[in-house]
DNA sequence: AAGTTTATTAAAAATATATTTAACGTTTAA
DNA sequence: TTAAACGTTAAATATATTTTTAATAAACTT
């Protein structure tokens, strides 16, 4: 192998090195490890890969790369794939940002709808009995009225971020938001 | 304080704490610490806190709570208030969750967006370095170029992330999606 | 200007999280 | 049926993060 294509080779090294690292770096956004974050922008530039290749590539040991590729199939940012005649397992990295997007955030707004959703009717319930309560004083049921308001008001807002959820699954958003804007 | 009273009132706690507990079990989301979510939540229903009213609302240590109104006000989750004829600070929680939404998740995108639009961007001139070479071979060019439309294609998702943020910081995004639909 | 109240920073301790080495179980092939 | 290959679990170690206690700095009062 000449010399200036040993170069060549070190240069887009490099240049995906560049794209590895701030991939890794902004994943603490979607609340995995660095090294979960590091396996994944790695795998964004391969075909597929084992464990093996990835303890290799990431001088880690086997069961890190194992939980790691665990945590990142949960967010479906990594699959499990067959490879006809291996043994091994092999995964691939989803390589499609908007539907990791999507899974990701949906996945994790919808929880934050559900629970505080169901916090929110219980805790009405029981203010509602404070306040249909006789035996309550004015200024008691004053103070759970209060309450009850602020929290119907805040439904305005889960209710809102279910819709939204909605329209990213069902891909509605893009008709408001185009993917390719000026195609 | 009749008795019937004070189980009224312990009821009107109860029903606080479970919504507090569900805000802070969510706000994992937001990468606040526990106890940064706990005191956003206690916060929640309050007018507004000092740092001695949080240390003694949440039994812990002032420092914590001072660093955790930090990371709170940085996340404009929390502000700083001013009161009249108090030497201590006051802060008061952002109980509007559309702006929360929008000042945490627009500030995380943006971040991302930044970061990993310019290490694509360098990535890519030095791709092309290599594409252009007169001594790279054809493989490498080949493979050069693959990477290349790789990135040049992940560019389609952070150019929509980016109006996404726009769109949320306008406003526009409640024309498509209104706050309140049946209004 | 001295003393008091308040908030922040620094260092230490406690806790939680990640990572590794070692052991285990399962599958496949000889 | 045994041995080898592979992945996962368990226990131990290492590393980070959080939290506290103690010390410092800043702001106000008298």
């Amino acid at each position: 192998m000449s010399e200036s294509t040993e170069k060549s080779r070190i240069k887009i090294e490099e240049a995906k090195d560049k794209v590895i690292g701030a991939i890794a770096e902004t994943m603490d956004l979607y609340g995995v490890t660095p090294s979960a974050a590091n396996l994944y922008a790695t795998m964004y530039f391969k075909d597929q890969m084992t464990l093996d290749e990835m303890r290799t590539e990431l001088e880690m040991s086997k069961p890190s790369m194992s939980t790691s590729v665990r945590k990142l199939q949960e967010i479906e940012m990594v699959k499990k794939t067959f490879t006809r005649g291996s043994r091994k397992h092999t995964y691939v990295a989803e390589k499609n940002f908007f539907r990791s997007f999507m899974v990701f955030y949906c996945q994790m707004w919808e929880r934050e709808v559900k629970m505080n959703m169901e916090a929110i009717e219980e805790a009405q319930k029981d203010l509602i009995d404070v306040i249909k309560d006789s035996t309550s004083t004015p200024e008691i049921v004053a103070d759970a009225k209060k309450y009850y308001d602020q929290l119907e008001g805040s439904k305005t807002y889960y209710r809102w971020l279910d819709d939204l959820v909605a329209s990213i699954r069902s891909g509605k958003i893009f008709e408001f938001l185009p993917k390719d804007p000026q195609a």
